[in-house]
DNA sequence: TCATTAAATTTGT
DNA sequence: ACAAATTTAATGA
């Protein structure tokens, strides 16, 4: 692992010269978390989180004890920033999805560094501003009534992230049913849908899709 | 690597 | 929504 792995991995800090690093990096603290592993929970002292290595799930609890998946956090990737702020968290737990190494800094000694690097903030203010347009996008997703259109929707942004027409599913069908608020079961016949009107091609997680435009449409 | 078992997913009711 | 059936992933020899 490099020694300043997780910090060069994110954007927020990536810019920043070797000395600079070397002394944020001793704010911070490592350690890594096998799969299945929670690395925070509602409550937990107010941190930054970020992901060095590995992939790990945000979700809350509905009032059935459900679990909603909010949003998967890749390797470079970071949650929490908005504790950071003083922002309290009371709904949200993480998972580790496999073995996955994470970055914590601490409420208080976040504070202190954006005193001293003024950039840190513009970048945090650009980053927040894009976390802001994707949960806004989420919200729309959950009033959208038509399971179909939202996996629909959000299997075109996967494809845009991706630049590709082939990609891997994130996450297993179980979450991604929780993702887009409806059942397992659901979500596996409309997959199935979209296969038999020839939209799209799904062996296991890997997903093709044969007809964008076709699929634009159900956006409507 | 293969067999066994557990977990996840799909299908029928 | 529930349960049975099927498929895939995990585990241990």
């Amino acid at each position: 692992m490099e020694k300043h792995s997780c910090l060069i991995l994110v954007p927020l800090f990536n810019h920043m010269d070797e000395h600079d690093l070397e002394k944020i990096y001793s704010l911070t603290k490592q350690r890594t978390y096998k799969k299945g592993e929670q690395i925070f929970k509602p409550y937990d002292q107010q941190q930054l989180t970020i992901v060095a290595k590995g992939r790990m799930k945000v979700y809350q609890l509905s009032g059935s004890g459900r679990e909603q998946l909010l949003r998967v956090v890749e390797t470079g990737e970071y949650e929490g920033e908005s504790a950071l702020f003083g922002v309290k968290n009371d709904s949200l737990f993480a998972e580790a999805l496999q073995e996955t190494v994470v970055c914590t800094l601490a409420h208080h000694d976040f504070q202190k560094l954006l005193l001293t690097y003024p950039q840190i903030s513009l970048r945090l203010l650009e980053t927040n501003a894009e976390k802001l347009s994707s949960a806004q996008h989420q919200a729309q997703f959950l009033v959208m009534e038509a399971i179909e259109t939202r996996l629909a929707v959000y299997l075109l942004e996967l494809a845009k992230e991706n630049d590709r027409l082939t990609f891997e599913l994130p996450m297993k069908m179980k979450e991604l049913a929780g993702f887009l608020g409806t059942t397992p079961e659901t979500l596996s016949r409309k997959f199935k849908l979209l296969s038999d009107k020839a939209l799209i091609r799904r062996e296991r997680q890997k997903i093709t899709l044969l007809d964008p435009e076709e699929l634009e449409d159900c956006y409507v």
